[in-house]
RNA sequence: GGGUCGGUGGCAGAGUGGUCAAAUGCACCUGACUGUAAAUCAGGCGGCGAAAGCCUACGGGAGUUCAAAUCUCUCCCGGCCCA
């Protein structure tokens, strides 16, 4: 039998860190059951809508592992299912629908990506993998009408996002109405103690809690994180709106765009994306030194997903390139014949969306030839520019051989 | 089923016959500045073209007009009201 940890100060730093930001039905009783040893079970769930992820969802795995780690049972909840409803959450519209093989492999992408944020390879309590296809799909329609009439239609309207969609005169389709019974059906079916969820999910998780309560009569606790909005604009990582840091990119890529994160949002991310001791991150007195901050915390990142050699690798990259303005050692070759044109070597090398793209580019100074702007939009390539470094902007780099 | 309002660029959201490749904000790109790929500032942000300009684009299709995102018809999708 798992042994679980009681230890107050451990539990606090859990609780505390400001991830969690509200338990219900309270906080002291949740903390009460953690301390009485008892062996909870814990899950959280995700709709693999999106091909990707992003750091805001890495946070809530990384909570996750935390409790798994205090020796309770942690299941991650695939919502193969309910990803081809769609939840209304977060989403003026209605969300289009998926099939089953594009889940399939969004399911598969992400159990990649989220393998260095938990111990799956714990012999004795690993977190365990479950997809709600599994009960969802099993259900007919007595089994939902019979789940449904533990709800009443003002229930379902109460919540904020259909009154949303109301006064805005949007769309509430009928299956996006079900969907709090579908995930609220989830908590049943796995038999869960707690369910962990995004603010934004707080209700469907409470249907949870109702049904376990009506059909099992059991209480679920229900732990609200947070999203990590952006405290200057409230704006939340999201793909659509091209915001956030995502998890498949490259090292360098994953240093830059934390970097790229406005200072308000350094401590954020040092509280719900690093390991860091509460203590530690308040040494850094990141209002003082932001820069150096965020050095700090886009480093501690991209050894989480990249290891440590490869996220120094990624700041010295971004030292030299960015700070220092180098040329990086490993820049791709690219074999030129004599005469091509400049734009024309931007658009095939994705230097340049189009040609347009590339115009612009060039016309704002902003290609290089070995560190001279070029200003010719009609540039060609000599055979005297074999060897030479072609810059793009920032960060883009091609060495040039001629032939 | 009837009435009525609406469907605009990656997102949000203006525009309601020409001055619209379409305001503004976000996102994005480039530059300047900088102890940050931060903030700030400047410029840009459909495609082709050296440019003039041309082409494609405001849910789909068909019209009216010298001229349509804007008007008409029709189809698809949605909101509201009535049934």
């Amino acid at each position: 039998m798992q042994k679980v940890i009681t230890d107050e100060k451990k539990i606090d730093e859990v609780l505390d860190r400001g991830t969690i930001v509200e338990i219900l039905p309270t906080k002291a009783e949740f903390k009460k059951k953690l301390l009485s040893g008892e062996r909870m079970k814990f899950y959280i769930g995700f709709d693999a809508t999106a091909a990707t992820l992003h750091l805001s969802h890495a946070k809530n795995f990384m909570l996750l592992e935390k409790f798994r780690k205090l020796g309770h049972e942690v299941i991650v909840l695939f919502g193969d299912f309910t990803a081809r409803i769609g939840d209304p959450t977060g989403e003026s519209s209605a969300r289009k629908q998926l099939t089953r093989e594009d889940v399939k492999a969004n399911v598969e992408r992400w159990k990649e990506l989220i393998k260095p944020l938990m111990n799956f390879d714990d012999a004795k309590n690993p977190p365990l993998i479950k997809y709600n296809h599994d009960w969802l799909s099993k259900l007919n329609f007595e089994d939902i009408i019979g789940l449904a009439s533990n709800f009443t239609v003002q229930q379902m309207l109460e919540r904020d996002m259909f009154q949303k969609r109301m006064k805005e005169e949007k769309p509430i389709h009928l299956h996006e109405f079900l969907y709090p019974l579908m995930q609220g059906y989830d908590s049943v079916a796995m038999d869960v103690d707690v369910e962990m969820c995004g603010t934004d999910q707080i209700f469907n998780a409470l249907a949870g809690r109702t049904l376990l309560k009506k059909l099992k009569n059991k209480e679920k606790f229900v732990v609200a994180v947070t999203l990590m909005e952006d405290p200057k604009t409230g704006e939340l990582m999201s793909k659509s709106k091209g915001t956030g840091i995502f998890l498949d990119v490259s090292a360098n890529d994953m240093y830059g765009q934390i970097m790229s994160q406005t200072d308000e949002m350094i401590e954020i991310l040092f509280l719900n994306c690093t390991d860091l001791a509460l203590n530690e991150i308040k040494l850094l007195e990141i209002s003082k030194n932001p820069r150096d901050a965020k050095m700090r915390l886009a480093l501690e990142i991209s050894k989480k997903f990249h290891g440590e050699v490869e996220a120094k690798k990624a700041q010295d990259y971004f030292i030299r390139t960015i700070q220092n303005k180098e040329v990086p050692e490993n820049v791709k070759n690219i074999e030129i014949k004599r005469g091509k044109k400049i734009l024309e070597i931007l658009v095939e090398q994705g230097m340049a969306e189009s040609g347009s793209d590339a115009k612009r580019k060039v016309k704002q100074g902003g290609v290089k030839l070995d560190n001279i702007v070029i200003s010719d939009l009609q540039k060609e390539i000599l055979s005297q520019d074999n060897g030479k470094i072609l810059k793009a902007g920032k960060r883009d780099f091609r060495k040039l051989i001629v032939n």
